[in-house]
DNA sequence: CTGAAAGCGCTTACAG
DNA sequence: CTGAAAGCGCTTACAG
């Protein structure tokens, strides 16, 4: 089975490949080719099941219609969901998406973002690890399209789309407050991510309000270990914390670490303590009780980031940062 | 920021483009270049920073060091999982991986197949819906390396790696016959794919074997329902069937929608109804009570599949169709 | 209205 | 030991 090219459609049509080649990418009109080569053109195409080689045009124009996604872990629910909307948007524009995962480490991330160079993507999706700075300033200076999501840096100047964490946490916490809570916990990993410090700012800044904050009831978890271990120092923490009566985890990796440490503590829920987590998971809505998450909102960050993406691949000069934030959606279950 | 091609360093380093060419591809010792051109090559390649155009290479030997992986949806865990693992697996022999989800459509499962062909990818795997059979025979006959993961179809020759899962229902069935329970019910869905065929014959022939089977205990969902009317038909059919004692779902969204369905009517877990579901998920371990399962062996369906992937890519003739069989793993909880 | 030709960045058979 | 040249399959400026 020979590979189909322009040149035999251009024999069979006896036309020339020049002229196969516009009819092909619909500029047959714009170069005033008569309906009725089009016509013939498309035919002869339609009968030998011609396919354009990516490759060869890719080769040519320098264009690949492709973007690169690296997310921290497609096996998290919360980037594979992520992943799914944005392969569906960027189908829709006719583009493929190269996914990868950085597993939250800064080398992978460094060699991903080169991989996806030589790959010749056109524009990059990144949930960046910690000290991604520099690598992502050198993909603004060699002019590549760059949206950051879910987190970003506070001092560069790219477009990013994240949710509002601060506003996120703050209202879960005023409402933990609201409902009578005076002793109430944060539980965050020591990554010291933009994101995560937000969400911590909006927890303390709403205590504060209330005058009740207390230092030390943050609970700071390595992000490089296993559940075991994270189970067991939040076991540890609220152990040796026995007044605590709420708690705000801010990953949803986090909130199930928790679940399975109240459990071993035979905590009841909300009773003993009530619960609000970051992001949503199956799991919480199972849970019994089921627990009260803040969402991200999930669609609206994929669809808004390939939108900011493709405005700076067609129009790269005058093209604004854009800083967009979308809101969280606090869910209240019966953890509360 | 201008491209470096092989030609600039052919002319920093005073030799030919062939000879880079030789050079970057190890090839320098084979050729007979001596030691000093090659160093000096690779001097100036480092210092240039010289990246390898992937895409004139793929034109010039039709190779693309790719690979087209088809899951039903990458945003179900166990599909994350298996697509994280093959995307580690081929990362190690330098391969890339490109991932899409069917949602178990027909025409978005040819259509992905297509535009993976166009882009020339080396290799497929894939999970398959009902009706590919006669796409996958199309790729067999272009002499494209194909192996499917999770189900195949029964009269057709092709590589496939699969959970035994006859093997792993009969299994689970047994367990829940020499717990004492007589009257034993089965999820399924409506799909009539080979896995799934497999799953309801191992339970239907472990009842059969006790003199116990009953064909009424059969409940068949649609898959293309949201969660709310599964579990409305679930609710149904066991408001029905008040005396079924233990239930057997046959995949990890039908035992999701199970669970949600029995907190509905109340029923306890184990005492009202033991519960065993296909495909582990966090919810299960995290569910009061926690919920024993057949849990896929994904790590070795995922390194199976990719190597058999290598043996027809690089030895298509005189390669043998394997079908290996994967056994589960039974993981005991508290639900039974 | 249509064609001949250059060139994207590589690889590799061939010649010396 | 090394170089000149053809060619992978396209796109597009140029000529007529």
């Amino acid at each position: 089975m020979k590979k189909i090219t322009i040149r035999d459609i251009a024999n069979q049509a006896e036309v020339s490949i020049s002229t196969v080649s516009f009819v092909i990418n619909g500029k047959g009109e714009k170069m005033a080719i008569s309906p009725a080569v089009i016509k013939k053109v498309q035919q002869v195409a339609q009968k030998l099941q011609y396919k354009p080689s990516m490759i060869a045009s890719s080769l040519r124009t320098g264009k690949t219609r492709s973007i690169g996604l690296i997310v921290e872990d497609i096996s998290n629910q919360f980037f594979a969901d992520l992943a799914r909307v944005i392969e569906d948007e960027a189908r829709n524009i006719d583009y493929r998406v190269f996914y990868c995962s950085t597993s939250d480490n800064n080398d992978r991330s460094e060699e991903l973002v080169q991989s996806l160079l030589q790959a010749n993507v056109e524009g990059f999706i990144i949930t960046p690890t910690k000290n991604l700075e520099k690598t992502i300033t050198m993909l603004l200076k060699m002019q590549k399209p760059v949206v950051l999501i879910d987190r970003h840096f506070a001092n560069q100047k790219v477009s990013h789309v994240v949710m509002d964490n601060y506003e996120g946490s703050y209202a879960a916490t005023q409402f933990l407050i609201s409902k009578g809570r005076r002793n109430i916990a944060v539980v965050n990993n020591k990554s010291g991510m933009i994101q995560m410090k937000l969400r911590e700012k909006g927890y303390a800044d709403a205590l504060k309000e209330a005058g009740i904050y207390n230092n030390e009831y943050s609970l700071y978890l390595d992000y490089n270990t296993n559940e075991e271990s994270r189970i067991d120092s939040i076991i540890k923490f609220f152990s040796e914390n026995r007044n605590i009566d709420a708690v705000l985890f801010l990953a949803n990796y986090l909130g199930l670490a928790g679940l399975q440490a109240f459990r071993s503590l035979k905590y009841i829920i909300p009773d003993d303590i009530a619960v609000i987590s970051f992001d949503d998971h199956d799991s919480f809505k199972l849970h019994t009780p089921t627990i009260s998450v803040i969402a991200q909102p999930i669609e609206e960050i994929a669809v808004k980031s390939i939108q900011l993406l493709m405005d700076q691949m067609t129009n790269l000069e005058n093209c604004k940062i854009q800083k967009v934030l979308q809101k969280g959606k606090l869910i209240i279950r019966e953890s509360v």
